[in-house]
DNA sequence: CTGAAAGCGCTTACAG
DNA sequence: CTGAAAGCGCTTACAG
C-alpha cells in the first residue's frame, strides 16, 4: 500500500489539490464545509504529508543532525537525552552519528549531514579534531552550529560548556584542603580542549596554594578508558610512592584506578585520595564511591538545541544573529575517596 | 550562501543539467571529457545532492527510525552504538526517538517516522505498550519493521531477541547449585514481554530442581531503578528474612538491593546471593562484583540493522519477504555476588 | 554522446 | 471561496 497524496484526496473529493493543501492547513480562505470534508478524509486516510516534498518546497527539513564522540558514555548518553527531549517539543528529529573520536569520520558525517540538508548542528568534538575547516566550511554554507562540551575555542559560533580550568581547580583544590602532599594527575589527550582546561585548572590550584607543579606526576591518556585507570594506577605507583592524592580526568578512568589500588591493598583514601570528573552514575556505588565534579549532561543536552533553535528561528526571519556561549553551573560531589580532616 | 545545485554547475559548464547528472553518478554513455570537467567543478564548488529531492524521485531516503524506551542505559546504548555503525556502513542514516517507556509518545513517534517516510523502523517497546495497531499500521504502510530485545510476539514482523526464558532459568539454577534453598525474584512490569518470560525462567528452574515456587517471593517493580533496587531490598528483609538467593530481572535494581544490604550488613554471597541480568560495565566493578547474565547489546544492533537491511532490499527487488526471528546467545557470568559451593 | 521533458508531492502567489 | 500554474532539485526514459 502506497503512501496517500494530495492528489488522491483531491481525485476523491473532486476538488483540487490546491484546496485539500490549504483545508488541511487552515487556511482561512477554505469554507467550512471543505475543510471538513478533507479533514475527515485525510484522517480515514491515515494521510501524512511527505516530508521531503515538503522540505523541498519550504527548505525546512525539521530535522537537525547531532555528532558526538561515543554513545555508551554516561555524560553523552544524557546530553543526547536532552537533545531528544527538547527537540521533540519544538517538532525536530534528531539524526545522530557517532564519531567515535576520529576527526575524519567527524569530517565525513558533517558531509553527510549537510547532504541532508538538517537544518542544523550539534557537535561535541572528537579528541582526534585538531582542525577546525570542515566546521568552517559548514557555517560558510549558513548552516546553524552549535558545539557543547568538548569545543574549538577558535570556531565562532554557539557553545555551551562548563568551565572546565574552574572546575578542575576545585577539585585539586578539595585535594590540597583534605591535606594532600603530593597531587597527581591523569589528563587526556592533548588536543582536546577539555583536557587542556582540566590540566591548567589542576596546575593552577597546586601553585596558587604554595604546591610545587611537578611535570612527572602528570600521566597522559589515550582513550580515557577503564584499562587505562588502572594501567596507569599502576605505573603511578611503580613511579611516584609519595603520591597521596589525585585528579583524574573522568570518572570511567578513576574508578578503573580506585580498582587497581584496592587490589594492591593501597587503601583510598586513606593512602590515596582520588577525585573524577563527570559524576557518572556508577560513581555513586562503587567502594569507595567517588568524589567528583557534576556536570549536568541532560541539562547541556537541553541548552543546546535552544541555542540552535534560536538560531535557525534568527535565520529565518532574517534577524541578526549574535553567537552565545552558555556556561552551566558543576557542582563538587565529596563522596568517600577523599576525606577533609 | 545557498546550497549548490545542479543548474549551477549545468549553467557554468554550458551543459544539460541531464548530462551533469549523469557525469556525477558515472553513466557510461557520458564522455571521459564532460565527466571531469563536471567533476571537476562539482568539487571546487563543494556540491553536495539535495536529499530530499533524491528521495522524492527515488523514493528512497537512507533513513531508518529507532525508537527506543531509555538512551540512558547501558545495553540500549550499546544497541544503539550497534545499529548506527551498522546503518553507516550501508549508507543509512538513524533518527532516533525515546519513549519513555510510555506507550502514546511511542504511537506519536511512530507516525513522525512515517511522514519522514523512513525507509524502515526498529523497535524496542516501551513498558506501556500493550496494544499494537501501532505496529500493525506502520506494517500495512508497507515499512519494514524489526524489533529487538523487548518485542510483542504476536506482531508479525522479523525479531531479535534472547532466549530470556531460558537465561534466566540458568540464572536462577546458578543460585540453585550454590546451594540457596529459598530464592527470591524481582520481576519487570506485567507487560513486557522480557520481564513475563524472565520470570517463567525462575519459576520453572525452581520447579525443576525440587524448589517449591512461593509468590510471595515475587516482587513487581516499575521503573527497574536503582532506588527501586534499595526500596524492595529493605522490603524483602522485612518479609522474607529466610531468603538465601535472588534473581533480578536487571542488573540495576540488583546494584540497588546489594547497596542496601552493604548498609544493613547483610552479605553477600554469604547470607544472600544475587543474579542481575544484563551485564552492565557497572556491575564488574562494584563491591562485591556482580554475577549476571551478559546480553549483547552491541551485537543486537547489528543484527537488527542487518535484517532491516535485508527487508529494505527484498521489498525494493519486489522479492518475497519472510520474517525471521534471530536468538542471540547470552552468558552467565558468574562473579563475587554468588558462590559455588 | 547530449539534452528536452516529465514527474516525484508538495506550497503558494496569483487570477478569477 | 476555488483552482491553474510554477517551482523546489533531482532522476531517468526517450529522442536525436
Amino acid at each position: 500500500m502506497k503512501p496517500v497524496t494530495l492528489k488522491q484526496i483531491a481525485e476523491t473529493l473532486g476538488i483540487s489539490i490546491t484546496t485539500v493543501s490549504k483545508a488541511l492547513k487552515d487556511y482561512p480562505d477554505v469554507s467550512k464545509k471543505t475543510k471538513r470534508l478533507v479533514k475527515e478524509l485525510a484522517e480515514t486516510l491515515n494521510y501524512k504529508p511527505n516530508a521531503f516534498a515538503v522540505t523541498l518546497r519550504t527548505k525546512e527539513s525539521k530535522t537537525i543532525g547531532l555528532i558526538i564522540p561515543e554513545v555508551v558514555h554516561h555524560f553523552f548518553s544524557s546530553v543526547i537525552k536532552g537533545i531528544i527531549a527538547q527537540a521533540e517539543k519544538k517538532g525536530y528529529l534528531v539524526i545522530i552519528l557517532q564519531s567515535n573520536e576520529s576527526y575524519e569520520l567527524e569530517k565525513k558525517q558533517l558531509d553527510l549531514l549537510l547532504s541532508k540538508r538538517v537544518d542544523g548542528v550539534l557537535i561535541s568534538l572528537a579528541n582526534g579534531t585538531g582542525d577546525f575547516k570542515h566546521l568552517n566550511d559548514l557555517m560558510a554554507q549558513d548552516v546553524p552550529l552549535v558545539m557543547f562540551d568538548k569545543i574549538a575555542k577558535i570556531v565562532n559560533c554557539s557553545k555551551v560548556i562548563i568551565n572546565d580550568r574552574k572546575a578542575a581547580y576545585t577539585a585539586t583544590k578539595h585535594l590540597i584542603n583534605s591535606g594532600c602532599k603530593r597531587i597527581a594527575h591523569f589528563r587526556g589527550p592533548l588536543l582536546p580542549q577539555n583536557s587542556i582546561d582540566r590540566f591548567l585548572g589542576y596546575k593552577e590550584a597546586l601553585t596558587d596554594n604554595a604546591h610545587t607543579y611537578d611535570p612527572s606526576l602528570v600521566y597522559i591518556l589515550e582513550d580515557m578508558s577503564f584499562d587505562e585507570g588502572t594501567y596507569f594506577a599502576g605505573e603511578l605507583l611503580k613511579d611516584h610512592n609519595d603520591v597521596d592524592g589525585i585528579f583524574i580526568n573522568t570518572d570511567l578512568v578513576a574508578i578503573g584506578a580506585i580498582a587497581e589500588f584496592n587490589k594492591r591493598g593501597v587503601k583510598v583514601p586513606e593512602d590515596i585520595s582520588v577525585v573524577g570528573f563527570s559524576n557518572w552514575f556508577m560513581s555513586s556505588v562503587i567502594n569507595p564511591s567517588l568524589t567528583t565534579i557534576d556536570q549536568p549532561g541532560y541539562k547541556m543536552g537541553k541548552t543546546a538545541f535552544k541555542l540552535l533553535y534560536k538560531e535557525i528561528k534568527t535565520r529565518k526571519n532574517n534577524q541578526t544573529l549574535t553567537y552565545k556561549t552558555v556556561e552551566l553551573k558543576t557542582d563538587l560531589i565529596v563522596r568517600e575517596s577523599t576525606n577533609l580532616y
